[in-house]
DNA sequence: GATTCGCACTTTGCATTGCAAAGTAACCAC
DNA sequence: GTGGTTACTTTGCAATGCAAAGTGCGAATC
């Protein structure tokens, strides 16, 4: 066994509730924080902090407006997200392809 | 996208650390606490307790003995415990392939 | 026009947990 | 017998996930 794949497991997508928003925001070019929220089941302070610490991290760029009177808060990838969540998820297939070829 | 595979994920397996254990423990039939420990390069502390968490949820038997005059501890899957492996290895097989398949 | 309501977040506080330093026990070398 | 090594375990701390409570703003109700 080569435990390679899992130490190089990003810690900041490596967590449930943040590997999810990664993946969504891969699937699409932006999403709204209510859209998250609602898809992921989330509760809004929860989505808050894990936002926050993408941005820091430099993998979610994060715009806040103003549309229909309502706070308009969207996420999208950065490059390096996108990088990032690439990388991750060729560790995962690793992980899999190590684990069903036993 | 589908967030359900995320959803699902189980918290206990789903931690560097405990994942890789059981991995490793999925390879093989049975390994000592030092085998774990080296080839993960873990220290003695943090590998005790991912152990003891994955006791305490029924995924992992320990035996303790006495070998060469030393303390042996060694680790095994329980049959709870590999179908727990197998079912989050799905998921992660899942996560893949919707990521892929954009 | 004050006030209540609802929405979209943010902040705060708590409870959990990962982690390693220090501790324990048993053996060996000298 | 004490100094060192191995094989763990315990303890303490720092980080983090999480949700309850808080904030700001506009709309509706009175």
């Amino acid at each position: 066994m080569n435990p390679e794949p899992f130490l190089q497991l990003d810690r900041v997508i490596h967590e449930k509730g943040r590997l999810a928003i990664m993946s969504m925001l891969a699937a699409s070019p932006e999403l709204a924080f209510t859209e998250l929220r609602d898809t992921l089941s989330m509760t809004d302070g929860n989505l808050t902090t894990h936002i926050r610490t993408l941005q820091e991290a430099g993998y979610v760029a994060v715009s806040k407006s103003y549309q229909n009177n309502r706070p308009l808060t969207t996420c999208s990838l950065t490059a390096a997200g996108r990088k990032a969540f690439s990388d991750y998820v060729t560790l995962l297939e690793q992980i899999v392809q190590q684990t069903r070829g036993k």
